[in-house]
DNA sequence: GCACACGCCTTTTTT
DNA sequence: AGGCGTGTGC
């Protein structure tokens, strides 16, 4: 224990990281460095307590949080271990079933199908039962939210009382696990189920498992759902060592099925829990602790906590109200660049935060006006974009010809004359002689039963697929180009679109075949957050939990957008708004700025808005508000261009002045006379210069 | 009869 | 940005 950095952590720390005899809950509020214990737990548990790596299972909320751990943990380590189980419970899983499925009657190769394929799967079903094919969506959650609370089909159909939808959606759900299992496809509850399922039906695995993970470690308890507890629970049959951190203002994500009452409930499933709370933030200043605080304090049904910081109050909250979304993206972008070019913050010091994904619109507009850098981080992540899911449905079905949902993606794309009457006729082939689509498509070639064209156009997709079928890849870079090459793909679509199937093609490079296909099913937004590189952020609410910022702002703090409409009628979904909302401001290190608007074009109507009721639960002494006007600035030109006339010094280019050397130029303005420069001189820091005064030469 | 291109509509949050 | 429905052209 000698050289283990004890020193790092405060007392309660300390406490929650030796404290190896059983049940542990860590529950505290937001930057109590929850997630700090949890890694230096690691690191303890390894160097003085002589646990090997491969016998921490160690769950995080995203990929990117995993492999951040890793890196902390290796640093303090000094290891580069290969066998370490840090990841979400979605890739721990995966790769437990990947060596023992079999054993619960899959096959080891299975894929997994992402929400794009799930939902295109209960499309096909639906239209199979001649139900409206806009039901999709609510089926989906349904479906998915029975999975997660461990309802099978079966328990789920012996217990319904007769309503008509019901009686219908227990058939769906029914069909639809049938369906996965014949394409030997996992959805992501099945993820964590078919592990349930693995080792209520083979002790001697769990057994073997519950051995090898000596101890279980889960940051951000608060939103795991009823199957991972199971999991856990499981895990921990053997043993009681088990330690969960989490907070309950910050659980966000029942719309999942994650469900609070996992941490509210630990003590009871865990006799002789101990429990410990973490009082001091070490994230931000006093105003915005007090701040966020008292307004979580509104919400009934939380554990109290207390929060409090050795940091000084910083500044106010600022909290401004625009007319419109355009002001106030504008506004948002006027502060990071002002400070921004005061030299405190660099820009990945900064995130706008937001509830719907759509407002991201208006704000990258903004930051593209000021020649702000920027990253959106939630939204149609990339590796859900159509051109690539479409090149990775023929990787897919190429591994998989059993995979229905891939294939109906694949079979007109590109555009290939197979068109909706043929595929009809396709499929009740297949239903008719209960075989998979694709054998379908071969016997309607071999009896001959359809026009010379179609069976021609049938005849070279078969070629294709086969062909493409034949090699033994080496990396699924080399599939990739197969398919595109074989396909003419690139010729069939935009430019942007190429460059994206480019980038995603050297992403696969060296990565076997099978490992990429898991690795992309499993990426998240969050995931591909560059926080090295110096771009502001835009993320949602939700993406945010788990980050830190120094400045943080808050857009669309409407009424009917946070809390968005959907939740004011039910007083839980309106509880988890105000979470979110916690989440949101807690994010901050330094600086909030909280906007909203006046009104707001949503849905293609214009709207009126309210500010939202939660601002006004933030006490007003910790609070200013900031009266600005941008709509003076005519939409069309002028005034904050003038950036655009200033000869000598561009952004980026060196100068050298005669005391402080070379420096780079951040920004520059006013005119003639007036022109000031702001350069950063490497070593020394921000200056604002004027030419005229000082001799300012380019180099 | 069938496929395809264009334009209109809607968008909570996501592992 | 993507899905869906409609009109056009083969
Ligand atoms: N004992 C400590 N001394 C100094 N800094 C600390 C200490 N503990 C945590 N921190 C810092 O405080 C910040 C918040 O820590 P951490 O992310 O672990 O908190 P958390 O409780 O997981 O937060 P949240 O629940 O809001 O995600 C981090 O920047 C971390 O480095």
């Amino acid at each position: 224990m000698k050289d283990f950095p004890l020193r790092d952590l405060n007392p309660a720390q300390q406490e929650a990281v030796v404290y190896c005899e059983g049940p542990l809950l860590v529950l505290a509020g937001a930057g109590s460095g929850k997630t700090r214990v949890i890694t230096y737990k690691y690191a303890y548990l390894t160097k003085s307590k002589g646990l090997l790596p491969s016998s921490i299972f160690t769950v995080t909320f995203t990929n990117k949080a995993a492999d951040e751990m890793k890196e902390r943990i290796f640093k303090m380590c000094n290891g580069n271990w290969k066998n370490t189980w840090i990841g979400t419970f979605h890739s721990l899983c995966v790769r437990i079933l990947r060596a023992h499925i079999d054993n619960i009657g899959y096959k080891r190769d299975f894929i997994i199908y992402d929400d794009d394929d799930q939902a295109g799967l209960i499309k096909r079903i639906l239209k199979d039962l001649n139900m409206h094919e806009a039901l999709c969506k609510c089926v989906v959650t349904k479906i998915s939210n029975l999975k997660s609370n461990l309802i099978t089909p079966e328990d789920y159909i012996s217990n319904i009382e007769g309503y008509e939808f019901e009686e219908r959606l227990g058939r769906i759900y029914m069909r639809y696990q049938n369906e996965l299992k014949r394409y030997n496809a996992l959805d992501f509850d099945d993820l964590i189920l078919c592990v349930i399922k693995l080792f209520n039906e083979n002790e001697d695995l769990l057994r073997r498992y519950s051995e090898q993970f000596k101890y279980i470690l889960v940051d951000e308890f608060q939103d795991t759902n009823k199957s991972q507890y199971m999991l856990l629970q499981l895990l921990c049959r053997y043993h009681k060592n088990i330690c969960a951190v989490g907070d309950d203002d910050q659980s966000i994500y029942k719309f999942r099925g994650a469900n609070i009452h996992n941490i509210l409930n630990f003590e009871k499933d865990f006799p002789d829990t101990k429990i410990v709370k973490l009082e001091q933030n070490y994230r931000s200043t006093k105003h915005i602790i007090l701040a966020s605080s008292a307004m979580i304090s509104r919400n009934t049904m939380r554990k109290p906590k207390i929060l409090w910081t050795e940091r000084d109050w910083g500044e106010k909250i600022f909290y401004c109200q625009l007319n419109n979304e355009e002001e106030e993206a504008k506004y948002i972008a006027k502060n990071i660049k002002e400070l921004y070019l005061k030299g405190d913050y660099e820009y990945k010091d900064f995130a706008i935060l937001y509830r719907l994904v759509l407002q991201a619109r208006a704000l990258e507009e903004a930051l593209r006006m000021e020649g702000i850098p920027y990253q959106v981080i939630s939204g149609v992540s990339f590796y859900h974009r159509k051109e690539i899911k479409d090149v990775l449905a023929y990787m897919r079905f190429i591994l998989n010809k059993e995979d229905n949902v891939s294939l109906m993606r694949i079979i007109n794309t590109p555009p290939r004359g197979i068109g909706a009457s043929a595929i009809s006729k396709i499929e009740s082939e297949a239903k008719k002689y209960m075989i998979s689509t694709f054998e379908a498509i071969k016997r309607i070639i071999k009896e001959d039963t359809v026009s010379a064209t179609l069976k021609e156009k049938l005849v070279s997709f078969v070629t294709l697929i086969d062909e493409l079928s034949e090699k033994d890849y080496k990396d699924a870079a080399s599939m990739i180009k197969d398919i595109l090459n074989f396909t003419g793909y690139l010729e069939e679509i935009e430019e942007d679109r190429i460059q994206n199937v480019l980038e995603f093609l050297s992403s696969a490079e060296k990565m076997p075949v099978r490992e990429f296909l898991d690795k992309v099913a499993l990426f998240s937004n969050v995931d591909t957050w560059e926080n090295k590189k110096n771009y502001v952020s835009l993320l949602t609410l939700h993406a945010a939990k788990g980050l830190e910022f120094p400045v943080v702002f808050i857009a669309g703090c409407e009424e009917g957008i946070l809390p968005y409409f959907k939740a004011l009628e039910d007083p839980f979904e309106l509880q988890e708004e105000r979470r979110l909302f916690y989440v949101g401001m807690t994010r901050a290190k330094n600086l909030l700025f909280i906007t909203s608007v006046k009104q707001r074009k949503l849905y293609s109507k214009v709207q009126k808005q309210e500010t939202s009721s939660f601002i006004k639960d933030i006490p007003p002494e910790y609070c200013i508000c900031i009266r600005k006007d941008y709509s003076t600035f005519a939409p069309n030109k002028k005034e904050p261009e003038t950036s655009k006339i200033k000869p000598p010094f561009v952004i980026g280019c060196k100068v050298k002045h005669p005391t402080w050397g070379v420096g780079v130029v951040r920004d520059c303005y006013g005119e003639g006379d007036d022109l000031k420069v702001i350069v950063n001189f490497p070593g020394i820091g921000i200056k604002k210069l004027a030419p005229k005064i000082v001799n300012l030469e380019r180099v």
